[in-house]
DNA sequence: AAGCTATTGAGAATAGGTCTCAAGTGCAAG
DNA sequence: CTTGCACTTGAGACCTATTCTCAATAGCTT
């Protein structure tokens, strides 16, 4: 992904900030720069590592404050992926209608983009009377196939490496 | 739903449990009993309530030792939405293919079915080299369509009741 | 440069969910 | 119908991700 296109993610977020009448702090600063130069889904304890990198003062709390901002600005997707702690997706922003399927044997994530589902999903909300706001689907599964293929990083494939 | 097909959901239960060589002891058939007497989506500790309305003695720990044994037969399922309590889906057992449309305004939840989503969840699963065991799709939107036409239950819509 | 607020860090607090362990109970064998 | 024992259970301690509190700090506007 190109640095322009995340340098645009960055400045969108600055918009949001600014039309919220909130400000640009240099903790902000930190954890948006950590946020936008990954392609990694992440957990918000590694974003507080992470940004902590470029910033010694970046606190747990404005981690946990700045999150919910992210996601609110539409920029950031939240997601479940059956653990106790949450993960987070920063490509939402470039990639809005991806989705994910995962290994429930090796936790290995797949995305993956389809614009028949997402017509779907609008028709479907649409005859509903809903207005589409956002949309999350994640299908569980295991990568046998390609286990047999011998291009599967399922957990038994490894376990003479 | 007809009886019989609850009736056939906690037979499914039960036949799960002994496979498993799991007994089948009174607090968990309260419990059971109650999870396929409901349509509703429901809460670790609404079904604890309820549970405890067929058997005083049951525990907290029992159910939540119980709500992993559903899902993982397969016949209930774990939805996240967005509260910071996971809810569960006794519909599953029944309809494995419903999805869920949330109005973020007012927590409203419709379900729907797709057959041609669900085929197309097994193309993409295929190509990308998954057997697909689950899927789950959820769509955040808000009702105002249904708010226009006075049928929404918006919570807007119920200031002056 | 000053003032008003939004913001921050540190750590206490919260809360959903998990774990421990002694006491209890299916259930299969006899 | 007993017996024996592995599986279960209830109570409450415990865990841990996330939120909250509050005094100190720092954007931003004038
Ligand atoms: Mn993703
Ligand atoms: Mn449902
Ligand atoms: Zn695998
Ligand atoms: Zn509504």
């Amino acid at each position: 992904m190109p640095v322009t296109e995340k340098q645009n993610a960055k400045q969108k977020f600055m918009d949001f900030l600014a039309k919220k009448q909130l400000r640009i702090t240099s903790q902000r600063q930190a954890i948006i720069d950590t946020v936008f130069s990954t392609e990694e889904h992440f957990t918000a304890e590694q974003l507080l590592e992470w940004s902590r990198h470029r910033d010694k003062s970046v606190s747990r709390a404005t981690v946990y404050r700045t999150l919910p901002l992210l996601t609110e600005s539409g920029l950031v997707r939240e997601m479940d992926f059956g653990k106790d702690y949450k993960f987070y997706d920063p490509n939402y922003a470039e990639h809005p209608n991806h989705n994910h399927i995962i290994c429930q044997d090796c936790d290995k994530i797949v995305e993956f983009e389809s614009e028949k589902i997402a017509k779907l999903e609008d028709e479907i909300s649409h005859k509903l009377g809903f207005s589409i706001k956002a949309q999350r689907l994640q299908i569980t599964g295991n990568c046998e196939e390609l286990k047999k293929l011998g291009a599967c990083r399922h957990k038994s494939c490894h376990e003479h490496e």
